[in-house]
DNA sequence: GCAATTTGACCAAT
DNA sequence: ATTGGTCAAATTGC
């Protein structure tokens, strides 16, 4: 069954990406170094954000769900195999193209968003010099997660890798395998184009009586994450001293912090 | 030896 | 026919 994003399902994509601006906004303060409590709990603050972000990265990615697998189709056998080939994992031959819905992220300098990926093929996309990689999730195999990411380098900014995300995280992977970068300068979150007018819109109007229920399904690792990273936002929206100008921020962060009650 | 990556082939969608 | 997503054998690295 393919799932659908329900409308506050977007809503709470819009708050994450908010909320992620407004980290990196922190992040980028802490980089320049204008906060006066920086020198007093320096590393207790960088751990902080780079958990908002690690956090906020890892929810967009968990509530891009999309694919609810599909047909397997079996590869013609040329070396000799039987042409019934078992036919045992759910992604085979799954096309993005036409409906299948993704998050983008930018990111500048670095690829690496917390989750561990395996990459499994690469192509020179038409029109294009970058190529674009493809990855899934490393514990595919072990727990059948069937996240998935498309990377490629920015037309205009090769520094900037455009980060595409598919498919649901149902792996549960640790913090302890969150890598730690530290120029992790994401640029912006966005959805992709299709990601609100999609062929599945009248889906999603006719389908109200299950919005509560899709959400709560779509949500639920989100949830984890959020009640995760909730102590840490609510210790920066603590430091309310900070000066004026971060108070767009913080403000930000504060209904950040509330998506909890959205999503429950 | 094992795991990860590379890369050409396959195949569905357009 | 073209394009792009995925597979899987070959290669590489540890």
């Amino acid at each position: 069954m393919k799932k659908v994003m329900s409308a506050p399902g977007f809503a709470a994509l819009e708050i994450l990406a908010k909320g992620r601006e407004s980290a990196e906004a922190l992040h980028s303060m802490l980089h320049q170094q204008q906060l006066p409590e920086v020198s007093t709990m320096p590393h207790e603050l960088w751990a902080l954000v780079e958990q908002i972000l690690h956090c906020c990265d890892r929810a967009l990615a968990a509530l891009s769900g999309g694919t609810g697998g599909g047909a397997c189709k079996k590869r013609n056998p040329e070396h000799g195999s039987p042409v019934d080939l078992p036919c045992t994992t759910r992604s085979k031959r799954l096309r993005v193209r036409g409906g299948e819905r993704g998050i983008q992220v930018q990111k500048k300098w670095t690829m690496e968003d917390g989750f561990a990926w395996r990459k499994y093929g690469q192509k020179n996309i038409h029109g294009s010099k970058q190529p674009r990689l493809y990855f899934h999730c490393s514990y595919k195999d072990d727990s059948g997660c069937m996240g998935r990411r498309q990377v490629q380098q920015s037309e205009a900014d090769s520094s900037v890798y455009v980060i595409t995300y598919f498919g649901e995280h149902t792996c549960g992977q640790n913090s302890s395998r969150w890598s730690s970068c530290d120029d992790d300068g994401l640029v912006v979150n966005r959805e992709t184009p299709d990601l609100c007018n999609s062929p599945e819109d009248e889906e999603l109007q006719e389908g109200t009586v299950n919005v509560a229920a899709e959400l709560l399904e779509q949500s639920t690792p989100v949830l984890e994450l959020m009640s995760m990273s909730s102590p840490w936002l609510e210790h920066l929206g603590r430091c309310q001293e900070w000066e004026v100008g971060y108070s767009k921020s913080l403000f930000n962060i504060d209904e950040f912090i509330d998506i909890d009650s959205l999503l429950q």
